[in-house]
DNA sequence: GGCTATTGAGTTAGCGTTAACTTTAAGGAT
DNA sequence: ATCCTTAAAGTTAACGCTAACTCAATAGCC
């Protein structure tokens, strides 16, 4: 009995493809998979066919039967942050010749909705996940999850250094030495650090710029590194904070880019001079980040790199039969030295 | 014959479920679709086994035989402009609740590879689509492809006013009204206009300008408007040329942010004082705007409610039965008056 | 008690494709 | 002529799920 719902036209199958042309499905099937069985003749025949029809293979159906989607999962923390959008288009264009769309998925900096983004993407059966993952240091429990099901994946940005899988990213040790050892070079001597939340990068890039002030003899008080948020609220309001502090800063390594431009506007709320009475320095490499009020000085973490790397990782793991071992690439950091520390040195 | 594939442990079935709990797939089925046929008791035992073995729905078979993805496609110029990367995050926010997951195609403002994104997502028989274009005003042509395969669809932020179909945006030329009546009331005589490509949104933008210029019995000649790309860069390049176009510009109206902080840059550069010397206004308050060298005045393009507004009318395309008519929703923009245009009027 | 609803299941038949196997016919070697 | 190989198809049975239908048992009614 045709059962037969909605009385649109619906998509053409390869049935109909097959039936005029008195081959069978199976042919067609083999033609749009290359498939060494068919003759040059029958295999023009059948494009002819489709191309008349404008038949297009059902993903559906085709994913059902090899068990591959062809979809890949990307979870960042913020999608309006420039760097994590960087790094998605980057994705998107190298995964696109081989036949892979692209999910975005927004945690927001939220551990919990991270969660059950991952879970849903794991539901969807991707084939594979490309994650920033806004899990605090020790919590892996998701990740387990995710190599439980076989699935593969690669971290990027934030790295968890007890887990054994694939990670793409800029250590932020590199950054956070990176960024001080600027400022400790161009004279600053008070250097604050407005840091990240507890998460692994905003550890790495304090222990950077501890370890950077310790190489200098640099003696800075505790006071002087508070924490601040990602976005430019929170830097607006910690960096006023920071300004009470005695003696004042004359320096100030910021989290990321968005904080740095919240700390700037603070500090000339303030009546000071960039870079003269205290020099700032983010890290990032926003775009816009040379447009703002005082052109920013930055460490840049290559996110057209990141991107493209983790994405190249990705398609191995998928692709490979024999899971190739996971991998962690390291990028260097870069230092873009812009006016807001553009100060004489000693 | 059994016939399976891959050693792995492959993911629970129905049929697992079902097998020793001694009930039918079907049964385990309804009890997920919250069908009314089953029994309290029956529901609470399948219920307590999908617990129990993780079970969770392939959504492949289930879309095979629904008919539906529940993937939505969402196409855009540039997700590094965070006016679209804005709308992508409400777009997701808004859909996630009923189940959907966004796919995100980036078209780099090309005609041409945004035909061919829309193609890729008809193909993976996404269940509806929306669309920022980059489609030239004339070429309809991949939209009636798109309403051909009676796919719902709604387009954002660039209107076709010949084409009857769904669109959420601000009217842009209201935007040109605005922004070059905010330069007016400032006391600014040569407003200049850097204007975007040929597209809908840079002719309305334009267009407003003109009628703005016209009211106050402004007669500003051609050379001051001059066309622009979308970027910084361009907007910097641009602003360069009309700084020499004599009577020097009092005024700029740019055809959005990123522009207009490129021209800024140029205006800068060339050692005149923002907004006594030229006055500079954008559009699309994008992030950061306000964090700017010199803060941006902008109109205000609530990329937030249009994302939302589209994600609306998407779903009821998608989920009501009759199709509804195309609905066309004009948002009013908003002036947001920062210190690049804060000066005395006459 | 016989007849008709109602409840709570189960049966059957796909959805559109592919993997694995089978078939047919032609060609070549012996 | 017989056997074996190969090329070029076709057949069959899933993939995991759902829609539509069927069925059995209980309940309700006069």
């Amino acid at each position: 009995m045709a059962r037969r719902r909605g009385g649109g036209n619906r998509p053409v199958r390869m049935k109909d493809v097959a039936k005029d042309l008195n081959v069978s499905v199976v042919t067609v099937s083999k033609v749009l998979r290359k498939h060494p069985d068919i003759s040059p003749a029958t295999r023009k025949r059948v494009l002819k066919r489709i191309k008349e029809l404008d038949y297009q293979p059902n993903w559906i159906a085709r994913s059902l039967v090899t068990r591959r989607t062809y979809i890949i999962g990307l979870v960042v923390p913020d999608l309006m942050h420039s760097f994590f959008a960087e790094i998605a288009k980057a994705i998107a264009q190298k995964v696109r010749p081989k036949g892979y769309i692209v999910v975005i998925a927004n945690s927001d900096e939220d551990p919990k909705s991270e969660r059950q983004e991952i879970e849903l993407l794991l539901a969807r059966r991707v084939d594979g996940m490309i994650v920033a993952s806004a899990q605090p240091p020790g919590q892996t429990g998701i990740f387990k999850r995710i190599r439980g099901r076989e699935m593969p994946f690669v971290l990027i940005d934030r790295l968890f250094p007890t887990l054994d899988v694939s990670y793409v990213g800029v250590s932020d040790e590199a950054i956070g030495e990176m960024a001080t050892e600027h400022l400790i070079e161009r004279g600053c001597q008070w250097i604050a650090h407005i840091r990240g939340h507890q998460i692994t990068t905003g550890i790495g890039r304090l222990k950077g710029y501890r370890s950077a002030l310790e190489r200098h003899a640099l003696k800075v008080p505790d006071r002087y590194v508070v924490k601040g948020g990602y976005g430019d609220t929170t830097g607006y309001d910690t960096m006023k904070k920071l300004l009470r502090v005695k003696p004042r800063p004359d320096g100030v390594v910021c989290y990321n880019d968005p904080v740095a431009a919240g700390a700037i506007k603070a500090i000339v709320e303030a009546g000071l001079d960039i870079p003269s009475d205290i020099a700032v320095i983010g890290a990032g490499n926003v775009r816009y980040s040379d447009l703002l009020r005082i052109p920013l000085s930055t460490v840049d973490q290559s996110s057209g790199l990141i991107g493209e790397q983790s994405a190249e990782l990705l398609l191995e793991l998928i692709e490979s039969k024999r899971r190739p071992c996971p991998q962690k690439i390291l990028l260097s950091p870069k230092l873009i030295v812009r006016d807001s520390s553009k100060r004489d040195g000693f």
